[in-house]
DNA sequence: CCTCACCCATTGGTGACACCATTGTGACGT
DNA sequence: ACGTCACAATGGTGTCACCAATGGGTGAGG
């Protein structure tokens, strides 16, 4: 796979707004520039248009879209846009997508979760509660428990689509604690309701579930929202 | 663009289940049986690779992949699994989704919309409720304000993913009617809803307009939910 | 029966080529 | 001076023949 190194490049560069919307790019250039072949070129601006980031043209050669086109929505075009700046902006876009969708996820889990999952989720969340209260908030180890939980509820929704999110949720999880947003003590609130969600799922308490959801991402939300009022 | 009729073959073929998980294509199949060079079947192969609906290595050729590696968030292959069979499935993921996303994005837009779209968004309502009465709610015309209104919502929401959830809802809402879903005389509940949400973005009412547009995806999930419970 | 090395089918990548749509330019006429 | 039309340059589209790399099946050997 020789497009990585060509469709990464291209694709953070205009994700990232260094080739602006109507700049143009040829074959050649992308061939020179890389060391490519032609073809290698034409595959990876193939997979560029196929995310709706160029579009390309006989003459024109191969002109960047506006944002507005981009299927924001698809993995690597999320993961460019967290990468490059404007990550404070993409980072927003996706809690409100996270608000929207977790709770409900998990009020789906309520209801489809596996008694596996159920025990798992408890577990998972009690962990939280010690690595959390021994100041241990802002470590990986809480953070890959946190990334679990919710990829646990979100596959255990029973829909494709909610499930589908389960990676984008784990890196905007991840993120925010790289990005030295975690205290190292967290809410106590936090820590409540992880735990309210895991026990209501457990007992598949589906309003109990959406409920306690809600409240996470609402801290969460509040927690990166301070300051970058739209 | 001569990929278009092989990508959407292919892919049509492997999200309705006639190429099943573990299928094995070559490039010289795919070219021979649509009569196309090795290139253009390698690029098709690429976008496929790209959707997470195939995997391709040397001598092992092109695998269909299982549909939980699949892009599922990906419009086209949204599209083509609204095509086929698993249509009444896809329809109900679907709607769940916006069970989730519509009532936020409501909201955000009753704090965003510009001045015209609000008046846009009322206008669409009234008009809605004039052919509903008039019992055309499952005409053309009819169809077309729902989407527009939802469209318009979704657009002015101020987050892009939300927005580009628009196209999708669009599709969701004309399946519907198309499937012959719709009656001639909506519930009044659901004029009542539709025209309580524009008012509610039209005087910036978040709230009203978040718990307005879960009444409406409320009924549409209760229309399409009988019989198919999970 | 298990292990391991080898073979070869099939993709990955390259370069050269013909084709054609689009666009910009310039000539021509009014 | 301005509009129209025709032509040529540009750069993507599609094809072909070729070589390199790889990895799974196969068969020999323990």
């Amino acid at each position: 796979m020789l497009h990585s190194p060509v469709l990464e490049a291209l694709g953070r560069r205009i994700t990232g707004g260094a080739l602006p919307a109507g700049a143009t790019l040829t074959l050649d250039g992308i061939g020179t520039e890389f060391g490519v072949s032609r073809t290698v070129a034409r595959e990876a601006m193939r997979l560029l248009e196929g995310l709706g980031l160029v579009r390309s043209g006989p003459r024109v050669g191969i002109v960047v879209l506006p944002h507005d086109a981009w299927n924001v929505l698809d993995p690597r075009v999320i993961e460019w846009r967290l990468a490059g700046p404007g990550r404070a902006s993409q980072l927003r876009s996706l809690t409100e997508l996270r608000q929207a969708v977790e709770p409900l996820a998990a009020s789906c889990a309520a209801r489809g979760a596996t008694a596996a999952v159920r025990d798992e989720l408890v577990a998972t969340a009690r962990r939280m509660r010690e690595l959390g209260e021994a100041g241990k908030g802002d470590g990986e180890e809480f953070l890959a428990l946190d990334i679990q939980l919710h990829e646990l509820l979100l596959r255990s929704s029973g829909n494709e689509l909610f499930s589908a999110l389960a990676d984008v949720v784990a890196v905007v999880i991840s993120g925010r604690t790289h990005l030295g947003l975690m205290p190292a003590y967290p809410e106590p609130e936090a820590l409540d309701a992880h735990e309210a969600v895991a026990l209501a799922v457990a007992r598949g308490d589906g309003a109990a579930a959406e409920e306690a959801m809600a409240r996470i991402v609402r801290e969460v939300r509040g927690a990166l929202g301070e300051g970058t009022r739209s």
